[in-house]
DNA sequence: CGTGTCGAAGTTGAATTCATAATTACCGAC
DNA sequence: GTCGGTAATTATGAATTCAACTTCGACACG
């Protein structure tokens, strides 16, 4: 067997020392997002920490933190299984996302400042140039609405919501906007701008609910499981 | 055909294959909830696991498994301490609630069938009967609360709406309805139940809204801090 | 030939051991 | 006497070891 070497030997420590535990949650997270571990397969966690070079512990401690988030599921004494995600569970994560982020957008449009608002207006300019790059559109999307959370100001929604985000990402459409969307999904964000800089908290959530709307049907089309 | 049963000979019967790990994990909430273990209290792992016969291992998947929820707050080598709840904590909190929960109550009015209704019903009855008993009535309370999310049928927004209503457990005032807030609270539940039984949807949905904002209302009377 | 039981292999759950970072206590210098 | 630095102690993070349960397969018996 070969010594685990410790990679990290010229590096100085770094002034966010992260947990190992925490590394392996992440990686394991990215690994599941990009369909390497792919729903429904057993993680076996001896090859794996075998794999990334570490002992068990720290990946059976990663593997609770990832079940407490849903991306995975374990019985006891029967292992860990990559979480599934149904066509029903997309629909009632949408109407959760829906109901939260329009709260939220409402919020926003009450109490944002305009620094908040700048913030937002510049994620939008960026979203503009990216309708033809799905991968790009798709991450500053999520900027823009995690940023919107965040303005809101409450901690334990957009703590809910980065984490049905993430079990969303189990669903292999989700990320997959087709063109239309894409240019759609865009048309929405620049009502939804309006909506806040016109302060009005009643038209912004009812954008982001239609929003959350369409996305689903989107979604749902290609699933062809409605 | 051999019965299947199992001989535990002088061995507790584990009926409950729960992981040990699990059983910590409950335990340890329990201590929380009873201020056996204080907000903002240090938590010495090695000696709770020593007081509770275990080893460190199982302590701090279980810890790790409340900080998740939010019960606990974990530092990279700066230790495990009980989280506590700001004033601010519970309005944002209360939000969600009011929120989740009124919107489970719109669907519950939409598709509850008898039998859904009927099991509301009889908890409803019982609360009546429990107005002089403020443990009674707050558990009760929390049966009934729960099993609408139930009815609902979103298990996301379940599981999101037990963790919320775990954290709010850390505010001492919660739990302490003052006499007259009970009785209030048992009238908003009657009306919930006729809004529910005729079907309305956004009467359902307004009820528990204001139902919460009363709450909230009562406990921050009670902080002294609004 | 099918069923059921016993056993071996392998994987998970928990305990123990080891290493390292943080805290504290102590000592010396200013 | 106080401040600062260094060493000792202690608690946490991770690895390793040990134990128990599950699963799979072979063999015996009906």
């Amino acid at each position: 067997m070969s010594a685990p070497e410790k990679p990290s030997a010229g590096r100085p420590p770094s002034l966010a020392p992260r947990a190992l535990y925490e590394q392996v949650a992440e990686r394991l997270r990215q690994q599941i997002f990009s369909r390497e571990l792919e729903p429904g397969s057993r993680i076996d966690e001896q090859k794996l920490a075998e794999e990334y070079g570490i002992s068990r512990t720290p990946m059976r401690e990663a593997l609770k933190v990832l079940a407490t988030e849903g991306l995975v599921t374990m019985q006891m004494r029967r292992g860990c299984h990559v979480a599934e995600m149904s066509a029903d569970d997309v629909r009632q994560v949408y109407r959760l996302l829906a109901l939260l982020e329009s709260d939220a957008a409402m919020e926003v449009a009450e109490r944002a400042t305009e620094e908040d608002l700048a913030s937002l207006r510049q994620l939008q300019e960026r979203l503009e140039k990216q309708v033809r790059q799905r991968d790009a559109f798709f991450v500053t999307n999520e900027q823009f609405h995690l940023r919107l959370l965040t303005i809101a100001g409450n901690r334990w929604r957009l703590q809910i919501v980065t984490d049905l985000r993430k079990v969303m990402k189990l669903n292999r459409h989700h990320s997959l906007f087709h063109k239309g969307r894409m240019a759609e999904s865009l048309a929405e964000h620049r009502a939804l701008m309006e909506a806040l800089e016109q302060r009005d908290p009643v038209a912004a959530a009812a954008i982001v609910r239609t929003h959350f709307e369409k996305g689903l049907a989107a979604a749902a089309g290609m699933i062809h499981d409605v």
